[in-house]
DNA sequence: GTTTTTATTTTGTGATCACGTTTCTGCATG
DNA sequence: CATGCAGAAACGTGATCACAAAATAAAAAC
């Protein structure tokens, strides 16, 4: 989900178990859920390794993204007071400091903590869990759009996320929802 | 998701593997996999059982659909030739014969026959797995939502939907797919 | 040097087992 | 008749093993 593996990245269940101190068991188990999820992929042989997506599931994810969390963040918005606001604030600064720091991993995290803190006011468990599942799926991509970004500052809509939060501005938000979710990963499935 | 089990019908692995002559290997697996997908509940003890959701889960889990399937019925409008409406008003009819023959769990299944058809023209593999993913977590809610409401005839949507596929009127149809999928489950959510 | 073939290693699968925990059953007690 | 308790049965977990299939490495042929 937050990008440590490139897409494609082949994984074996005894090297797991090695990595964790494990056996194969639960190794197994724990592959089994994530190709569940979509966060991995199993080929023909039983080999699972990091999905790596085309164009047109790079856009069909964006706009599943979109649906879902443009509704999230709409449900959010009468929850949504100044305390969490603030800390969507503190989290944007935390995202700047990734950035700077040419941490692909921790920008990918941070980003979407800055998401998820805002969608869990929508008090929609199940819609965040399917909106997490996305995210899972396009984990490595998201690693492999990250270095050919190049970015220099914080992704420019969550200000106008913040300002429509503020303004308590649903079409607004719900607009800038759907361009900061939609922005990048377009430029990637071209 | 057919609605074979109840709501909260407790499952074990040994009992699993002696159904479908297999090891409990298989059957830890086939459930892990189920409970990613939130088919079915881990309890803290390790326990497996059908969900058994309150009010505000299927509440949400129904507008969950309406976002999903408004959106595939959206996407597969253009595509919708007439082989494909004939071919849902096929499935129309055995939905009719499995009311008169009082069969939950036909009922179910060809009823999602209904929706899977239409979303599969809209060229979407990603929205509806997450569709079908919704669809699994209500099976036992669903079952038990057939056996309160003794239907006497099919879906009432399904000709409303039919008709706004005829005429391409994609309004109507969104309103419509909406209607179909919150219907049922509003009254059980009560 | 390139391609084909062979041998070796690595991999996923399903089965089985031992262990600690939980759940259920039946009996005794209040 | 209800309630609590002890024994027994059943459960999930993690580990290990044998086997067949697949991938890789090495060797042979052209």
């Amino acid at each position: 989900m937050h990008g440590e593996l490139p897409p494609g990245q082949a994984l074996t269940l005894r090297g797991i178990g090695r990595e964790f101190d494990v056996s194969m068991t639960p190794a197994r188990e724990a592959v089994r859920r994530l190709v569940a999820e979509g966060a991995l992929q199993l080929s023909s042989s039983g080999r699972v390794s990091t999905p790596d997506l085309g164009p047109d599931r790079i856009e069909e994810l964006a706009s599943i993204r979109a649906l879902l969390e443009v509704e999230l963040a709409s449900r959010a918005l009468p929850r949504a007071h100044f305390a969490l606001i603030e800390r969507l604030q503190t989290i944007n600064t935390t995202i700047a400091q990734m950035v700077a720091a040419r941490d692909p991993v921790g920008y990918i995290r941070t980003n979407l903590e800055f998401h998820r803190t805002l969608y869990l006011r929508a008090q929609a468990p199940a819609m965040l869990a399917l909106a997490e599942t996305v995210w899972l799926q396009l984990g490595p991509t998201m690693r492999d759009l990250y270095g050919k970004l190049n970015r220099t500052e914080p992704p420019q809509f969550h200000r106008v996320i913040l300002a429509a939060l503020k303004a308590g501005d649903e079409p607004g938000l719900r607009l800038a929802v759907r361009s900061d979710v939609t922005q990048g990963l377009r430029l990637l499935s071209s």
